[in-house]
DNA sequence: GCTCCTTGCTACTATTTGCGTAGCGGAAAG
DNA sequence: CTTTCCGCTACGCAAATAGTAGCAAGGAGC
């Protein structure tokens, strides 16, 4: 269940998600995040990093790898299951 | 995105999968999630039953409700991919 | 009535993690 | 040389979590 550890850890299904679309820099993904403190960003883009779900391009940004755009897909219905619950709750 | 922010705090990835079989009372939850402090499984189960997702059966145990299982079905597949994941990183 | 379990849960302190702000070092541009 | 943007670090404070102990309530047996 090393996978649930990694996810269950803040912020790290919210980068996998901001950086869903185009690479971002690291203030950017900072912003899109909505502040988190640099030095949480870091660590959890290390994390990121060693488990391969992350890579910084060159001139471009921090990106998903092949492997982190599939956990995205794989996460995508969940988002869509969500909306349905965030209903009944109300 | 308020699941994610739900799913992002530590240990409630990991009630979740753990209360996918049978009713667990709060020792048995708390031995299966491997010591998790008593205070914190009570507040992780508390927003949990706030948000649905896990309900107390007397004399039974903690239990996923209906939303609580869908929810875990969703995730079943993650699971699947997170094998795959592991093993890439050795 | 009493003790003896079990169960959900609270209280308390210690440690870890995260936050917020400031700023460094390097590269590139003017 | 100065300015600007970049990834990132340092540091002091706040919040979350860990770890241990134990309470209150309920049932079983006596």
């Amino acid at each position: 269940m090393a996978l649930l550890d990694l996810l269950g850890r803040r912020w790290v299904l919210r980068i996998l998600w901001e950086l869903r679309g185009e690479p971002l820099n690291f203030r950017e993904l900072q912003a899109a995040c909505g502040g988190i403190s640099p030095s949480v960003l870091n660590t959890r883009l290390a994390d990121m990093r060693d488990t391969q779900l992350v890579e910084l391009l060159p001139d471009e940004g921090y990106a998903l790898t092949k492997m982190g755009r599939e956990l995205h897909t794989q996460l995508t219905p969940l988002t869509v299951w969500s909306e349905k619950w965030a209903k009944t709750l109300t």
